[in-house]
DNA sequence: AAGATGCGCAACCGCCAAGTG
DNA sequence: CCACTTGGCGGTTGCGCATCT
């Protein structure tokens, strides 16, 4: 038995969202508020399913959206958010206030992908891709470098620089798991387990350049790095 | 100027988990 | 426990615009 269709889809719109849709939709969720999505369309008078308009307030209509170009800050925090939580689009938009799930897949396919994979990096294990698969991209995607310039050793080492990840994604177990949102003796226990401190991997690293090892966990409150809990990811709080 | 190609993004599709009777 | 509904998510598609040839 199959799954009944979440509309009526004979009846309904689809494609581009015109103006008069938009202000329909609007002011329906300004006066009744975001509700039952399947009789919401119904309500506000709109041929549309209720997914449709759900994606569609979520993903333009809120007023809490941040419109505009990703800055830096978001870039690395979408970067590092991806290492450690893989394609969970919607936990990386939690971390990132007015910016949606939808806006954030789009902009990992199109700009950060191509940033990591010019850079030798693989996106997806955030480790570094192989050097015939690096040069193979360089060459793919650069076209306007020349054979003799790439035959220099200058340009090899500016090659070999772009390689470099951005940071150092250590090895880390990307399980997730639901723990107490404190735990007591983290720094400690984990440090003392010869187990990586996921927090410090990227804070003790990037901000120390690898000159101490000291963790940091204890100057961190409430929710730490990312408002992620230390140890082990609190999945609540993501 | 016109067609080809590439890119960015909004929207759709199908699946899954939680909730409910 | 089961059947079904609903909301939510990630992957994918396709349109419109910009750039290139």
């Amino acid at each position: 038995m199959g799954r009944s269709p979440c509309c009526e889809k004979e009846h309904t719109n689809k494609g581009a969202w015109t103006k008069e849709e938009d202000e329909r939709l609007v002011a329906h969720i300004r006066t009744h508020g975001e509700g039952c999505w399947r009789s919401l369309p119904k309500a506000a008078g709109l041929l549309r399913c209720g997914k449709s308009c759900r994606l569609r307030w979520i993903n333009y209509l809120r007023p809490d959206l941040k419109r505009g170009n990703f800055t830096d800050e978001e870039d690395d925090l979408i970067i590092k958010l991806h290492s450690l939580l893989g394609n969970k689009w919607s936990l990386i938009a939690g971390r990132l206030p007015g910016r949606t799930d939808n806006e954030i897949k789009n902009y990992w396919n199109t700009h950060i992908r191509r940033k990591l994979l010019s850079r030798g990096i693989d996106p997806t294990t955030h480790r570094a891709v192989s050097a015939s698969a690096a040069i193979s991209f360089d060459h793919n995607k650069d076209r306007s470098s020349s054979s003799s310039e790439e035959s220099s050793p200058s340009w090899r080492q500016q090659q070999q620089q772009q390689r470099r990840p951005l940071f150092r994604v250590p090895d880390l177990n990307l399980e997730l798991r639901i723990s107490q949102p404190f735990q007591e003796s983290h720094s400690a226990d984990t440090h003392s387990k010869g187990m990586l401190c996921f927090v410090c991997s990227f804070d003790c690293n990037s901000s120390s350049s690898g000159s101490s090892k000291e963790c940091k966990c204890s100057n961190i409150s409430g929710g730490g790095f990312l408002g992620l809990t230390t140890g082990a990811l609190d999945y609540r709080s993501v």
